[in-house]
RNA sequence: GCCGAAGUGGCGGAAUUGGUAGACGCGCUAGAUUCAGGAUCUAGUGGGAGCUAUUCCCGUGGGAGUUCGAAUCUCCCCUUCGGCACCA
């Protein structure tokens, strides 16, 4: 299918940088064979498929599935690159290690690749599917490939459908008609989540509003548990926690009644200030409040509010907040202060969220820039009820609100209290008159999830005359999308449409009835499937909580910041909601997540249209997957953004061909010492300082890899230690060394370092050294053998440096033996001739020694 | 506006607990090899000064401070990126 051409560019083109296939001595480094042959050997082995009921330690490492859009990005590389490393690491160090991969495969892309090539989106879909799988076989992940799966496949979504009616069966599922995001160009409902800037995620579009039947998961019933687990979750990102904290938004405050003048009726108020309630001076209500234009009614304000609320409704979301000027019109009504009694008007204002709290605010100028505006263009009194402690404020010649905090004033009995206690006192008084009472609010919002497109999961219901909405039977599951239809140019779904589809009956009652034609957003189906690869192989049930206790929490999680809200935030729901049906025990979905940074190009993110695109394909064939997964490790951290660098892709090529040459080049004598083991090694007292210092390096190399790998991920660090040991060995095996340095002291030595450095290579670049592996004489694959560990013997110094400082200042270095004492120490340091110039005519005041470091001497 | 992350050579980055700033790689310079280019190997590579020595000064966005000692800690400021944002 796609791109097969371009496919066999290298060893053409002479003189292309990047054809840096270099004739050695002895083998060539035929990456391309290389890694095919070890790619065909784990595959026939099995070597990463994983009985996860006979593991004894089980660690789970998942990366976010990729949506099968045709073609693997830098991005998948860098994402599936770091994630192999912790597996393969791991898996070295003795875990039973489960290691998935699967396909994100419903959503828009799929069907509007259908209505522009009419290919069915399933056919698109997977033949993605199988030309991205190809791909990532190419770059040697090591998945346990019989766990794939793709959601589409009614096998997977059936068991959706299912959470869905016992879902609604607890309450944890709803339908209403609400306003709704609405973007025309999708043809679809989007949830808040997936509104970035009043556009469309996808996009870009404005968005609308719509009114719209819909179902919604009751993701607020959650809030307080989401929030709380952020606590929790230690091993994530802060950034992410505090965008997971700001999205949930929850804020305490009070509810406060105040009675409509001359009704029997209240408007009620949400304010996190109660303490300034004898502050208010006017009311401000959304122009969707429901009883906007009633209040206006019979005032003589009827029509100008009408006129401003159609205004209103005119305005396209994106432009609606933000930065815009603050208007509003007064209703014509009042309410009574809850404790003065005082008139207060109420306003229509366009900066008062329906969404949020109950659509009425209660507006104290004097203590809230927004009302304070608002109150200054309409005249409205302004009046002080907290006084700063530390100035003084008049009301009339104020330019800007007082938010800080301060001492009651003009409030009756509650002057002369703090306004935190007033708060608390407020609200207290106010419950005991029935006036009013705590609440916490958040902005989080009930999850939308219909979607009026085709290629999704259909949502499993029924509406029947009699019955209403009934869910479908569960043992009518799964509710299959039915595969031919018509598609409509515009994207409309063709399901309404389809009467085969939609006409059934009521599994309550029998009568004629029409099947739901929505399909669930697919965000829903990312947020169960790193539970159902666990027991993938079961037909019988979505989780076998056995099964699924023992592997969740994920234990280390990759994938873009992107998904910082969206997805970990509805897995995390998913999670517990599941947890609550019995499914499963965790409380988390993921344990440790890490967010990898973006992979750049000239400082941009790579993109069509920026045309600053790397293809993965290209590069892997020019230099192989080795050395790209070398390179897309060593150029940055992982959490950090990366720039792409074709020299840089060169270099990592270069290290592993000096990789390679150091033991193709050795061969036969590191076979030999290696038939001979261990009895080749000298006992330290014995061997060449300089093989001696070989030994140390490569023990110090083991250890600082281990850490840097295990402890921080930072594997551009634990790359460069093992280009030092390379930089160290390498001199040794020059021809005049091996005459110097006696043979066979040398060449245990040196295998001792290479083994190491192949080990410590190997859950980067698995391919070669898995070669020079098998190469030096193993017959075990390198992939199953156990990590090394430093010997700290080998790894000690006798002698250390020692910076000599006088003022901190660097003065001079020292060699002394480790450990040595002060004493001692300053006893060498006098002796060097910069310290005595230094010191000379200076009385010594203060001797700072830091063992093995420093001596610091403070003249 | 609020919250978060970051700012280190020509570039990517290192410095794990306050203890030699610039590891490793890229690039660059010189030399070796080569018909040449490429590749490879060797040496050098923060800036400046200089009695050329195991030398001195400056240097981690800017300014102050704590400390024998600060890229690292504290305070103020600047810049960049990301998120949220008329949330009452």
């Amino acid at each position: 299918m796609q791109q097969e051409a371009g496919w066999s560019a290298c060893g053409s083109v002479a003189g292309q940088p990047g054809c840096l296939k270099i004739q050695s001595m002895n083998m060539r480094y035929d990456f391309k064979e290389i890694e095919q042959k070890q790619q065909h050997f784990w595959e026939k082995e099995g070597l990463f498929r994983l009985d996860d009921r006979k593991a004894s330690r089980p660690y789970y490492c998942l990366e976010m599935f990729p949506y099968p859009s045709g073609r693997i990005h830098m991005g998948h590389v860098r994402n599936y690159s770091i994630g192999d490393v912790i597996a393969r690491f791991k898996r070295m160090r003795g875990f039973d290690v489960l290691h998935p991969m699967g396909w994100d495969a419903f959503g828009l892309p799929a069907e509007n690749a259908a209505i522009k090539h009419g290919i069915h989106p399933a056919k698109w879909t997977y033949e993605n599917i199988d030309y991205m799988r190809q791909q990532l076989k190419r770059m040697g992940l090591s998945y346990d490939w019989s766990r794939e799966l793709a959601t589409c496949d009614p096998d997977y979504y059936r068991w959706e459908q299912l959470f869905f009616i016992e879902m609604m069966e607890k309450g944890l599922v709803y339908t209403k008609k609400s306003r709704v995001n609405w973007c025309e160009q999708c043809q679809t409902v989007l949830a808040n989540e997936q509104v970035e800037d009043g556009k469309c995620w996808r996009c870009d579009t404005d968005v609308q509003e719509r009114e719209l039947d819909g179902w919604f998961f009751r993701i607020t019933a959650y809030a307080e548990e989401l929030l709380a687990g952020c606590d929790k979750l230690k091993n994530w990102p802060e950034k992410v926690l505090t965008m997971q904290r700001n999205w949930i938004g929850k804020s305490t405050g009070a509810e406060i009644k105040f009675p409509l003048k001359g009704r029997g009726e209240a408007l009620t108020v949400f304010t996190t200030r109660p303490d300034t309630l004898f502050g208010v001076t006017f009311m401000s209500i959304s122009p969707e409040h429901p009883m906007a234009l009633e209040l206006s009614r019979g005032t003589g304000q009827e029509e100008a509010v009408r006129d401003f609320i159609e205004r209103w409704e005119k305005t396209l979301k994106a432009e609606r907040y933000g930065e815009t000027e603050k208007e509003g019109i007064f209703t014509g009504s009042y309410v009574l202060h809850p404790v003065t009694g005082d008139e207060v008007p109420v306003f229509i204002a366009n900066f008062v969220l329906m969404e949020y709290g109950t659509g009425a605010v209660m507006a104290v100028p004097a203590h809230d820039q927004r009302d304070f505006e608002f109150a200054r263009k309409y005249g409205l009194p302004i009046r002080l009820v907290i006084a700063p402690r530390d100035k003084k404020i008049d009301p009339d010649a104020m330019e800007e609100a007082w938010e800080g905090p301060g001492i009651l004033v003009n409030s009756g009995e509650f002057n002369g209290l703090d306004n935190e206690e007033a708060k608390k006192a407020i609200v207290e008084f106010l419950e005991q008159q029935g006036k009013g009472s705590s609440k916490v609010t958040y902005r989080l919002r009930d999850w939308g999830i219909s979607r009026q497109r085709y290629w999704g999961a259909p949502i499993p219901v029924i509406y029947c005359p009699n019955c209403g909405a009934v869910p479908v039977r569960k043992e009518d599951l799964p509710v299959k999308l039915p595969a031919e239809v018509e598609f409509d140019p515009k994207g409309r779904s063709p399901l309404p449409e389809l009467r085969s589809f939609y006409e059934t009956t009521c599994p309550k009652c029998g009568a004629a009835a029409r099947r739901e034609t929505d399909t669930m957003d697919t965000f829903v189906e990312s947020s169960w499937y790193f539970a159902r690869y666990i027991c993938r192989d079961d037909d019988t049930m979505p989780l076998d909580r056995e099964r699924v206790d023992r592997w969740l929490p994920v234990d280390q999680y990759i994938g873009g910041i992107e998904h910082a809200i969206l997805h970990l935030l509805y897995s995390r729901f998913f999670t517990k909601v599941l947890r609550d049906l019995g499914y499963l025990s965790a409380d988390e979905p993921f344990d440790r997540l890490l967010t990898q940074g973006m992979v750049l190009k000239d400082g941009a993110k790579m993109s069509k249209s920026k045309g600053n695109v790397v293809d993965p394909n290209t590069m892997i064939e020019r230099y192989g997957a080795d050395t790209v997964r070398l390179f897309i490790l060593f150029a940055a951290p992982p959490e950090r953004d990366l720039e792409w660098s074709d020299r840089g892709v060169e270099g990592a090529h270069r290290f592993l061909l000096k990789i390679w040459r150091l033991v193709t080049d050795n061969i036969e004598a590191l076979r030999k010492s290696g038939n001979a083991s261990n009895s080749g090694m000298q006992n330290a007292a014995s061997m060449h300082p300089e093989l001696k210092r070989l030994r140390q390096k490569t023990h110090q190399t083991i250890a600082k890899v281990t850490r840097d790998i295990e402890e921080r991920y930072h594997f551009n660090t634990a790359i460069s230690a093992v280009m030092e040991l390379a930089n160290e060995l390498s001199p040794l095996l020059k021809e005049d060394s091996i005459e110097r340095l006696p043979g066979e002291g040398l060449w245990p030595v040196a295998l001792e370092a290479i083994e190491a450095m192949l080990l410590l290579l190997s859950p980067m670049v698995p391919h070669m050294t898995a070669e020079l592996w098998k190469m030096l004489g193993h017959s075990k694959p390198l992939a199953l053998e156990p990590w090394p560990e430093a010997d700290s013997d080998a790894a000690s110094v006798e002698t250390v440096t020692i910076v000599v400082q006088i003022k901190g200042k660097v003065r001079g270095r020292i060699q002394a033996p480790a450990g040595a004492s002060q004493e001692d120490v300053e006893k060498l340091a006098m002796q060097e001739p910069n310290v005595q110039r230094h010191l000379e005519g200076k009385g010594v005041r203060k001797v700072i020694y830091i063992k093995d470091k420093i001596l610091n001497i403070v003249v």
